[in-house]
DNA sequence: CAGAGCACTCATGCACAGCGAGTGCTTACC
DNA sequence: GGTAAGCACTCGCTGTGCATGAGTGCTCTG
């Protein structure tokens, strides 16, 4: 863990293994690290008296501060992204957890139940929150929809995606209409839409059956009024299924009534969270981290995310987890990953 | 709020007056409350020392309880008990309270959102968290099943309920079955099925259907296999929605780690919640009070529950509050009434 | 530039005292 | 026998003072 592996622009050798020990010793400990630790631990032996002068420097760059006069260092969000990007070593999933989380995904085959439970597994093997999204159903392929009245005023409307899931949605219409209308209906929509994404047609739907928008029985008014409703998932919206809440709270930090009310405010408020992974679904990358600040939001700025995608033929969730930024990144990384492809193999099946 | 509302069986006036006082008291402040105290705000004067007289028999009764020598008294479970079946006044629900449930029950057409966010208002009015479970069609009664084949191998199944609610589920069927022997088999479970309630259906479907039971497709048989599936309601088992952590948190009792710990258990373990609420169901009682040690579970040993049924059309959920047995139960009582009358309402226009 | 020495700063823990709320008990009164 | 007054006692809570120790910053020397 002491070797520095990767090359990187601004900070000497020494500099960094020093930065690597704080970051790394307060992950584990939650304690502020003194130079007289370091000193002991150190490879090359250096006197506290010098770690002490490179620690000066190194909160003079941004890396590390602390928090009252005579308390040993902690590191900045900065830190932490240095940490993160240049110093840290991933760490190997244990075979025991892999089999925990095949287990588990493989326990029910209700897609929902699913995501759910191994959003608890995360929660539990990771010791912070853990969050999943359902998968955004935007950018699958439509592949038909289906009209089937249920009641005089009723409709149910049916859509399938290509990679095989399906949506439905009941819509009421104000008077009965035929059958055989409801039929080329359908037919017509299913022409005209084939082979878009979802979220194509959101944005073009109205343009692509103008002409027929005065159609008899207002079944495409009702449609194009509706059209947010019927190709948007709902999921999309509020399904963000966040779990071990249980766990995080036995973190060194939430002895403090105060953070532990930050917490629940996140839990409460999921539009906060929504909102960041939608941040980060914008990243190319597999799995994105972001440290404290770096997500803009105020309530999230002592925490960090660590999120993956999962990619099930061009559908596409999330999976990731929230802790405070004392987080073992070294761990975690590895272990959403691992999931996020687990649960994308696991969905294509 | 002095008068003794209800005739009652054991206790003297005194007794009960300075009974009331104490748990009235105790439930605004979450003091423990003391004779000195009584003494001034009893309009019957009497010393602290006589009243220290009266508290200490209502102790040996078993109503009251002090945590140690020096402190005033507080309720016990069975106190409590007596409070609310005798001495308590029920508190008008103010007229901006009423105005605000509804405000929320219009504002969207979604049940399962608009029950959501019912559950999030109900916290936030009560301070104390706040449960509703989805309803329960098991008691509704079958109106129809569509077939609807949605591609090669899958099935979407359609289940009409009388009160206007629907079921989808999709099954995965062996082969391609064609349409007019869908339609067939669709047919006749509609015939044979017709009147009867999910439960019913569930308990006997299997002998309703023996004789065709080796049709040439498997359709039936595969029917007969996944009958918990399509006539349990998925929701029944996991959809207890909780809301108002954020306000139950700013309870005194949650200054203490400890507690805040208990009740994060109880929102991370639903499924002690909803075996609670299964027994509250037995109940023939519109609304149901549990206090504390009332509910046998051990995690819930100092909580109250407060529930009520609302009920469209024989198809029925529940709605209520958690929160420390020392909960203003005047209040939370009408509260959770009128919101339980109110969604009814709602959801069967 | 490394390291040793030293004064200084704080947080933490502990013991101790004083305060005040409240009780229980005894005794006196009507 | 119920009511009240007096008094000693208990116990939690708060504030203070003090010792401890970790850790720093700075300076000076090799």
């Amino acid at each position: 863990m002491n070797e520095v592996t990767n090359e990187n622009p601004k900070l000497t050798e020494r500099e960094q293994s020093i930065l690597h020990h704080v970051v790394y010793n307060y992950i584990q400990t939650a304690v502020p690290v003194g130079s007289r630790y370091i000193s002991k631990h150190l490879e090359k032996n250096l006197s506290p008296a010098s770690i002490r002068n490179v620690m000066a420097d190194l909160e003079e760059t941004g890396f590390l501060s602390h928090p009252h006069t005579s308390a040993g260092r902690i590191p900045t969000d900065l830190g932490y992204r240095f940490y993160i990007d240049y110093l840290m070593e991933m760490q190997q999933l244990g075979d025991d957890e892999k089999l925990r989380i095949q287990q588990q995904l493989h326990q029910t085959n209700d897609a929902d139940e699913m995501l759910r439970e191994t959003s608890k597994l995360l929660g539990k093997i990771s010791h912070q929150l853990s969050i999943v999204t359902s998968p955004h159903l935007s950018s699958g392929i439509f592949e038909k929809i289906e009209l089937i009245p249920i009641a005089s005023s009723k409709l149910l409307v049916v859509i399938s995606i290509r990679t095989g899931m399906v949506r439905t949605i009941i819509l009421e219409v104000g008077a009965e209409v035929p059958r055989d209308h409801l039929d080329q209906v359908g037919r017509m929509i299913n022409e005209r839409l084939a082979g878009l994404t979802l979220k194509e047609i959101r944005d073009t739907f109205v343009d692509r059956v103008r002409d027929v928008q005065n159609e008899k029985t207002g079944l495409i008014r009702l449609f194009v009024d509706s059209v947010d409703q019927l190709f948007t998932d709902s999921k999309e919206r509020e399904k963000v299924i966040i779990g071990g809440t249980k766990n995080i709270v036995d973190q060194p930090e939430f002895v403090d009534p105060k953070n532990f009310r930050s917490v629940i405010e996140l839990i409460e408020n999921e539009d906060i969270i929504v909102h960041l992974l939608e941040r980060h679904d914008e990243s190319q990358r597999n799995y994105v981290v972001t440290v404290g600040t770096e997500n803009k939001e105020e309530t999230t700025k002592e925490y960090s995310f660590v999120t993956a995608t999962y990619d099930v033929g061009g559908v596409t969730g999330r999976v990731g987890i929230i802790g405070p930024t004392r987080m073992n990144y070294g761990k975690v990384i590895p272990l959403v990953d691992y999931v996020a492809r687990a649960i994308a193999k696991m969905l294509s099946s």
